[in-house]
RNA sequence: GGGCGAAUGGCGGAACUGGUAGACGCGCACGACUCAAAAUCGUGUUUCGCAAGAAGUGAGAGUUCGAUUCUCUCUUCGCCCA
């Protein structure tokens, strides 16, 4: 008999990984004749553990590269730690520890976890952001582009925490208020450093049609974000002032110039020089900056206003004069820093008038109603058709009226037609101890000095007193004070935002141990683009649009790079879910933390009396505490069952349940493949009989749905497929024989499972004496066609029998054997045929009346 | 408010260019093994109906011999932007 043994997964993983380990089975040859694939999952931030979302993440990831490297590619499958950023500085306040303390030990903790998934990483190229063998390259990147032209500094606005008297980042202000003090947060405005991005807007919006392998939600997500809109500029003649004759405004709705009733301007405005003496508008100016700074607490943020004494002329009529005032919503940034007010067609506007008591005049009614329509409630914003705008009455809006009115206005020379984005510069100043030093420094003038390139890094130094308001650097005096080319500076104490570590993370793999430079043409030239870019949603904006704008801006005037595109291919996973459960006390609950006697009422462990309520399923998070925990996971199951779960419930793009009846059939199926594996093996010491042509159809159609199911991401139905071949090759099993063609068909079978469960099926393969090179077996055309084919019969198109029939029958010789079998003859009987469609090999449909 | 996407059994989800709806898994039911239970294995499982049969992919319309798939309207949900 079978001497059955169980699957020991600890055994055999532990085994598979060491080998993997020692052997460097996943070294990226950087100079290979093969063709290349480059697969790079979004590399994590240190945070102390991974978490399912790490798991699914980078097991989509594994499988894709895996299976490049089995169809013959040089595959580069690095990772690397995105290790800059504050939770660090906040651990290490708490715990009286150190940022790259706490980091480090992070990263050992994650590799370990990372390594017991089994990955096909090169780990050779591991890189780590916070390193200075890292952020040096960085620094010299930061130069180059400051020679370039793209690194700038200007005073712009930041969330100031008065009491903490520090920064605050945007997810940092909660309902206006800092998230640690709770005070209101103040908009201060700061020297910063900026990236040129908006000098590629254009590029970055129209090269997003190039990118075929990303989904077009990102791509449309880009452009919104982009924002290229067609208007033109206005020079409004002012009324009542000595100082000044005209402003500048920009505007996409010129053609609504006849509703106009005021012009608002920012309090940066430069008119506002005029008015710093007057008392109400330096209250006003602070009522002002109560208001947070992003787009989201302005629009909520009450409109207010200061009127001042000057009065703005309507270019298109002369005669109107209206109010100037500075407001509230008028940010600097966009524009000319001044709007003209539209009541009746832009909400804002018309908050804004109804608070002051402005003139409201339509000038656009929709379709649908008459001349009289009347602008009340809110205003509209919608198409429709001019009125009361004197010869611009009845063009159709926007898109007749708009370019009309341009016209009309560069005619008088009063204006003219200019493109805007919404997208603006990218700030990367923060002030803050854990990130990459900013290598520049001031001298005795307060001039900008350049770090020599000699002495770069610029390294953090490594004892701060965290436990200070504002930035720990400010106060390293030992740190700041530098002598450069003889002259006494101050070192810059502001430190890169975290997104400059990831903008270029994927060009350093290319080249990862190279002391001396950044990275390699050679190097760049072979690798990129990354074919398969793969990461969670969330990222679909700032980070993938830093990574296209800091690409773009190394190549500039750069013979050696001409990259523009970093990713050729995006993919986006979707969370890892879980249901939530609350206490009778409303207090969030762990899975681990209630017990059920009966599958369906549950209570937290060991208080039978506090029964749970059952929440909805949501994304894993710990303020719900409905996460579960990978390497607990990984040691009960194993890796490959944890590895073939997390991809079988559902696709890889939507969000998936966790659950631990789902897992444990995960865990059921390797058992089961296990044993089946051993039997068919026993199997094949036998006696060899005649082959059976089945095994052959099976298993080459079954490679053809994995093979399409890979190179679409539908790995779901991988696994359904799985299941499928153990219920074929388990009846094969069953009638214990050793078909001719069974060992070469079970090897196959073994190979395409090896990019999802790579322990078990290596460890079954090495059983084989005969050494096999493990390729990614060819299909077999001859086996996918077969022979016979059922016709389905259809009365009125309703399925009303199948037919099995010889391919390639002819309609004549079908519709003989039906009438002969009488398959249908009680859907037809009494009535006329009068029609049939045939689709060969495939359908018959009789129409009858 | 705008943009994008989704909706299929008790549940997660299959179905390539319009051509047998519900693959595969979970759950459930029954059976085998067992003193019994767990585990395992087998069978069944869209709904209504004893059956013949009928209905059926969020709702409603349209195109078609034939629609989960294409078009339009609506509802609900999700994501992003405001």
């Amino acid at each position: 008999m079978l001497n059955k043994q169980r699957y020991n997964f600890k055994e055999t993983e532990t085994k598979w990984q060491s080998f993997w380990n020692h052997n460097k089975f996943f070294k990226a040859n950087n100079n290979s004749s093969k063709p290349k694939f480059y697969c790079l999952e979004m590399f994590p931030y240190p945070s102390g553990k991974i978490h399912m979302g790490h798991v699914r993440n980078y097991t989509i990831g594994d499988v894709l590269a895996r299976y490049k490297s089995l169809v013959g590619f040089n595959v580069l499958h690095p990772m690397g730690w995105d290790s800059f950023g504050m939770p660090a500085e906040n651990a290490a306040r708490e715990n009286f520890s150190n940022p790259k303390k706490w980091t480090e030990e992070n990263i050992k903790v994650m590799k370990t976890q990372l390594k017991k998934l089994g990955l096909s990483i090169d780990w050779d190229r591991e890189i780590s952001t916070c390193s200075p063998e890292y952020y040096k390259h960085q620094q010299k990147l930061f130069l180059d582009l400051y020679d370039k032209g793209l690194v700038f500094r200007k005073e712009s606005y930041v969330n100031w925490d008065p009491v903490d008297n520090t920064v605050l980042a945007n997810e940092q202000v909660i309902d206006g208020k800092g998230w640690r003090s709770g005070a209101t947060v103040q908009r201060k405005k700061l020297n910063q450093w900026f990236f040129k991005i908006s000098e590629f807007s254009n590029e970055l919006l129209n090269d997003l049609d190039k990118l075929e392998d990303w989904p077009t939600k990102v791509k449309t997500m880009q452009k919104n974000w982009i924002g290229k809109s067609f208007g033109c500029e206005i020079n409004f003649k002012i009324d009542g002032s000595k100082n000044v004759d005209t402003i500048k405004c920009y505007t996409t709705r010129p053609d609504t110039l006849f509703g106009f009733s005021f012009l608002a301007l920012s309090v940066d405005h430069p008119l506002s020089k005029y008015y710093e003496q007057d008392k109400n508008f330096i209250k006003f100016k602070q009522e002002c900056s109560k208001t947070g700074t992003t787009e989201e607490s302005i629009a909520q943020a009450a409109k207010i206003g200061f009127k001042t004494d000057l009065l703005a002329i309507n270019p298109l009529d002369e005669k109107i004069k209206v109010p100037v005032y500075f407001a509230n919503f008028v940010l600097m940034d966009y524009g000319f820093g001044a709007v003209f007010g539209c009541p009746a067609h832009d909400q804002r506007d018309f908050d804004f008038a109804k608070k002051y008591k402005l003139n409201i005049k339509t000038v656009v009614k929709p379709l649908d109603k008459d001349d009289k329509f009347n602008v009340s409630d809110e205003a509209y914003s919608g198409p429709g058709l001019i009125i009361n705008s004197e010869y611009l009455n009845g063009l159709s809006a926007p898109e007749e009226s708009v370019p009309e009115t341009i016209k009309i206005l560069e005619k008088k020379n009063i204006g003219k037609k200019q493109i805007n984005f919404r997208l603006k510069d990218w700030g990367i100043s923060r002030q803050r101890y854990w990130g990459c030093p900013i290598p520049v420094a001031y001298d005795e003038n307060n001039q900008i000095v350049k770090i020599p390139v000699k002495d770069l890094p610029v390294k953090l130094p490594d004892d701060v007193n965290l436990n200070i308001n504002g930035n720990p650097l400010d106060k390293e005096s030992d740190w700041k004070h530098v002598e450069i080319d003889g002259k006494k500076c101050i070192r810059e104490t502001d430190t890169l935002d975290t997104f400059v570590d990831s903008s270029w993370y994927f060009l350093r793999f290319c080249s990862a141990n190279n002391l001396s430079e950044a990275f390699e043409k050679k190097d760049i030239d072979y690798w990129m683009p990354v074919d398969q870019y793969i990461g969670g949603v969330e990222h679909a904006i700032l980070h993938l649009l830093y990574s296209r704008f800091f690409t773009r801006a190394i190549s500039l005037n750069n013979k050696e790079t001409n990259i523009t595109e970093p990713f050729k291919g995006l993919f986006t996973q979707g969370m890892v879910c879980h249901e939530t459960y609350k206490d009778k006390d409303n207090n969030w609950k762990s899975p681990d933390e209630i017990v059920s006697d009966d599958g369906k009422n549950f209570y937290v462990k060991g208080q039978k009396e506090n029964f749970i309520t059952v929440g909805p399923t949501e994304s894993m998070s710990k303020s719900k505490k409905n996460t579960i925990d990978p390497e607990k996971m990984i040691d009960l199951y194993g890796a490959d069952s944890v590895r073939l779960f997390i991809l079988s419930d559902s696709p890889p793009e939507k969000d998936v349940q966790w659950s631990e009846t789902g897992m444990t059939s995960a865990f059921k199926f390797i058992q089961k493949f296990w044993l089946i594996n051993q039997e068919i093996f026993q199997i094949l010491q036998k006696e060899k009989q005649s082959e059976n042509i089945e095994i052959d159809i099976f298993t080459n159609q079954a490679i053809e749905k994995i093979n399409f199911a890979l190179e679409k991401f539908r790995y779901n139905i991988i696994i359904a497929m799985f299941h499928e071949i153990y219920g074929f090759y388990k009846k094969i099993s069953d009638t214990n024989l050793n078909y001719s063609n069974l060992e070469i068909n079970i090897k196959k079978i073994l190979i395409v499972m090896m990019p999802v469960i790579p322990h078990i099926t290596s460890e079954c393969l090495d059983k084989f004496k005969d050494k096999i090179d493990i390729k990614w077996p060819e299909i077999n055309k001859k086996f996918l066609v077969t022979s016979k084919c059922e016709i389905v019969i259809q009365v009125n198109g309703r399925k009303r029998n199948t037919l099995s029939i010889k391919k390639g029958a002819t309609e004549d010789f079908i519709i003989k054997n039906i009438q002969d079998m009488k398959l249908i003859e009680k859907y037809i009987k009494d009535k006329k045929i009068f029609k049939t469609i045939y689709v060969k090999d495939k359908i018959i449909n009789f129409i009858i009346k």
